[in-house]
DNA sequence: CGTCCGTCTCCAATTATAAAAAACATTTGA
DNA sequence: TCAAATGTTTTTTATAATTGGAGACGGACG
């Protein structure tokens, strides 16, 4: 009923690892050393090295350290399954919520979700306070949380957000020296969407990554904690929005292929003003499509 | 080891006050409706309801429940010194961070600012995952939180984040219709700034307040979660940095007032391009000026 | 003297648990 | 007969206890 001895057992291997390529015989390092080696404390490497003597693999007394034997695979620990979870907790979670549709002003479980998640209930505490800054999610009164949601509201907000932060890039974007990485980057999405145009009638889904790689690179010019923070939830709420809304796809995504062109041309050319107009007209037809596939949802 | 009663307690006292106003003998209303009124579940009502009926209140059979007499002040229950804390913990730790110049990287302990600002530490930690989300702490791989801190990168991208924001509402703001609440709010401060400028020698102190409340007036115009959320934290750090970066104050200050009052003609005016130029200046400006405080605080 | 180790202190991740909420089942009375 | 109230159980949340780990300090060793 404590943390976890993870840390200690993962140090634990590592060093088995590190022991195997001693010479027999050899002194074993410093305590110092040893937890430079695995990126732990000394209190962690001297409960391996305990281990490890009690195990005969070593001797230990004082600063006196001797590799007794090789170490053989019976003295590797058992580490608990690492989480493959967690990291990506983010991705997960905002993928549950617009794939099942979850409706605004739901009540949010800890506890269910930190089981659907597999993640300890403090972390998923941490995430959702985290969320709440974005306004995606708010604490309620009597304990526990809400989705906020997504409504209307949120779509126009976060449009006009991403417009404010889009346009801003652009403008920078057309300021940029002709030896700025923008430049090939853009080159080659030019290819990639003539490319696409061309097939079109076919690989009409391809275009959902190509959007978010476009917006990606246009947004690379600004090197901005807040701007890049925002970014990730952005794209993501798009781009799945994209991927579901099934109307006329195919006509919508050939008509989006032209007004990226429409950008990089006037990028290109360095007509910040034609960008500016351009990228102006993207956003809104973006924003009318989130709009639409909430209203899509909703009847459906 | 368990959450605090704290909520018992409180409405304990609440049902207390309720029943005063009990005419004597009087039937006591259903316990969903209690509930209502105290905001809690009906557990927690039928707790009191059982300290009710212990102390003689109350009689409680089933659904019979009548006043047995009026409850005196010996009848309260104590409640754990609710806490002054708690609501403005962002508040308070942007004022430690920017009171100390705290530098950055310093590691935070959990433990150590829950007895500074006497909150439980799981309040704290969610606090610090929302920070986290505007790339002021970070977590640190063996544990803990490092304030990622206030350097000049810090404040470049901060800078440049607000210039966007900033600029997009003063293009909003120009375009407000006649009977928008802005008109009027501008109209004042004028007069403030106005006011001001004429005792400027004496009490250049007080700009620091109108600074605070022209900004959030101009961005009022933007109704939007997102840049609400930030503003918070964005204004709050210019305030303080203005506050205590002494040099030249005064001169400063009365530069400032001709720059907010050069963008208010000219959104009274309704010269949109006028306007933005004049927000620009002044956002460069304050720029400078959060930087030289930097600066200044490095070498004192 | 500088590095290394034994010891100690404090911190933080994690879990256990009481308090509260919510869901469910039963009764009551118009 | 059925809606509202109460009794009962289950689930969830907030918080403190618990243990693993990080780091500080001083002495010892070379």
């Amino acid at each position: 009923m404590a943390r976890s001895d993870t840390r200690f057992r993962e140090a634990y291997n590592q060093l088995l690892d590190y022991c195997e390529a001693l010479p027999p015989g050899a002194s074993v390092p410093s305590e110092k050393d040893l937890g430079d080696v695995a990126d732990v404390s000394r209190t962690v490497v001297r409960r391996c090295l305990a281990r490890l003597q009690e195990r005969g693999v070593i001797s230990w007394e004082g600063r006196e350290k001797r590799l007794l034997r090789p170490p053989t695979r019976e003295d590797r620990i058992e580490v608990p399954d690492s989480r493959p979870s967690s990291d990506d907790l983010e991705q997960r979670f905002l993928d549950w919520v617009l794939r099942f549709d979850v409706p605004a002003d739901t009540p949010l479980s800890v506890a269910e979700l930190s089981r659907m998640f597999a993640v300890p209930q403090h972390e998923l505490k941490e995430f959702l306070a985290g969320l709440s800054r974005f306004g995606l999610v708010a604490r309620r009164r009597q304990g526990g949380w809400t989705l906020r949601g997504f409504t209307k509201e949120f779509a126009i907000e976060l449009s006009e957000f991403r417009s404010v932060l889009e346009l801003h890039a652009v403008r920078v974007a057309a300021e940029m020296p002709v030896d700025h990485h923008i430049w090939p980057r853009l080159a080659r999405l030019r290819a990639a969407h003539e490319d696409l145009r061309e097939r079109i009638d076919a690989d009409f889904h391809e275009f959902s990554k190509l959007d978010e790689s476009f917006h990606q690179v246009i947004n690379s010019v600004v090197r901005n904690r807040f701007v890049e923070e925002f970014q990730k939830v952005i794209s993501l709420i798009f781009h799945y929005h994209y991927m579901w809304d099934k109307a006329e796809e195919k006509v919508r995504n050939a008509a989006a292929i032209e007004e990226h062109l429409a950008i990089i041309d006037a990028l290109e050319a360095r007509d910040a003003a034609e960008a500016h107009t351009a990228a102006e007209r993207h956003l809104r037809t973006s924003k009318t499509t989130l709009l639409s596939s909430l209203r899509y949802h909703e009847l459906g």
